[in-house]
DNA sequence: AGTAAGGCGGGCA
DNA sequence: GTGCCCGCCTTAC
């Protein structure tokens, strides 16, 4: 567990951390992946704060909408590298990849 | 200790 | 697409 953060951040961050190079998931996914599907905004709010961006690629968690959401270095920054990753986005949306759609296992 | 506000959202009308 | 309310964790008063 990563010191200065919740146990409950900790967790999030954990299974954003498994998000693969070249797949992106959702912040619902990624809540559902901590047993509180309807704490998504917690996990808005984990990355919004995560001090690790080098080590957990918070950037590869998106909306469920499509929309890529917010970044701590800004949208445009997101995009970049996601695109960089080889993720299609057009007009500020993700284009449905069903192959580049990381799915977390749940128990 | 109690309360209010905020944050990279989601679901439904 | 728009608008509004809901829900969950942290932090600031």
């Amino acid at each position: 567990m990563i010191i200065g953060l919740t146990s409950f951040q900790d967790k999030i961050l954990k299974q954003i951390k498994k998000i693969p190079r070249g797949y992106v998931s959702t912040y619902k996914m990624v809540a559902r992946a901590c047993g509180k599907p309807k704490a998504v905004r917690s996990v808005g709010r984990a990355c919004a704060q995560n001090s690790y961006l080098i080590s957990i690629p918070c950037h590869r968690v998106i909306r469920s909408s499509g929309e890529i959401g917010n970044y701590q270095k800004g949208r445009a920054a997101k995009v970049k590298i996601l695109k960089s990753e080889g993720i299609k986005i057009k007009s500020g949306r993700f284009i449905a990849e069903p192959n580049q759609i990381y799915h977390f296992k749940i128990k």
